[in-house]
DNA sequence: CACCATGTTCCTTG
DNA sequence: CCAAGGAACATGGT
């Protein structure tokens, strides 16, 4: 354990004392927390661990004589390898502490998430509609990146006050906000990924092939980070702007505040 | 040196 | 209790 922080209200001891002898038996998925099962010898209830990767966090498992990272925030010695979260900014979680996932929406990808329920929960906030998707009890797992993405292929304006939006922007938003998301599981799946970071210029897996290859780029994010670069639909040149101290990405010309 | 960065939470104010 | 805004967290890249 090199970082007490990540452990959220969880002390080392605490945890070191609940993992020991534990055998993780799967890991799944809720918003941007990633969910361990663990099973201890002897005991039916399983022990559940939650993970966070924040902004620079890394999961992996490595060799047990591998030196350890620069920014290496806990380290499980199994029985054979070692489990390391590495964090650079350390704003990660790795907790026993479950609070992280009792406040999130419905997983956008799931039945649970319905229109009606968006339309519902968006009619409750004066919020600019951008600020509002980042938030994770509206729907579970859209980030700053993606909330951008999402508001430029639904053609809504990312002020608009989110009781503000009509049906149809809702709607397309709805739809945008999933194929958003699907597009992204899909191109992660489907390209190579480098973690060594050698390459690419900070770590994202958005950068990981576009410098050979802009085709990935300009299919995966039409939006975020191209200020000033043409609108992929009209031309007109993409603004940025602060939002809730986020940077937004928008088309003037093809975001609407009204249809 | 200044500013910016994929995220969340805490604190304050209304 | 809720909504909203801003600061804080820590480090590295430009």
């Amino acid at each position: 354990m090199r970082r007490a922080k990540v452990l959220g209200a969880t002390s080392v001891r605490e945890l070191s004392r609940r993992l020991r002898g534990a055998k993780f038996v799967s890991v799944t998925r809720r918003g941007k927390y990633l969910l361990f099962t663990l099973r201890l010898s002897g005991r039916t209830k399983p022990l559940m661990l939650i993970g966070h990767l924040g902004m620079t966090g890394r999961m992996y498992l490595a060799r047990a004589d591998a030196a350890l990272p620069k920014h290496a925030a806990v380290v499980l010695q199994l029985s054979r390898d070692k489990f390391i979260f590495e964090d650079t900014r350390y704003f990660g979680r790795f907790t026993l502490n479950l609070e992280g996932i009792e406040r999130l929406g419905p997983e956008p990808l799931s039945a649970e998430f319905t229109v009606d329920a968006f339309a519902k929960a968006l009619s409750r906030s004066a919020q600019p509609i951008k600020v509002k998707l980042l938030d994770q009890s509206l729907v579970a797992g859209v980030g700053n990146i993606y909330a951008s993405e999402a508001l430029f292929r639904a053609r809504v304006a990312p002020t608009v006050p989110a009781r503000r939006l009509t049906l149809p922007q809702i709607k397309r938003l709805w739809r945008a906000i999933r194929d958003v998301l699907r597009q992204a599981i899909e191109g992660g799946s489907t390209v190579a990924l480098s973690y060594d970071g050698a390459k690419s210029k900070d770590r994202l897996f958005y950068f990981g092939q576009s410098a050979e290859a802009p085709e990935y780029y300009e299919e995966r994010l039409r939006v975020y980070d191209r200020a000033g670069k043409p609108c992929v639909r009209c031309r007109t040149p993409i603004e940025q702007f602060v939002q809730a101290a986020r940077s937004t990405y928008y088309c003037p010309t093809c975001q609407s505040k009204t249809r």
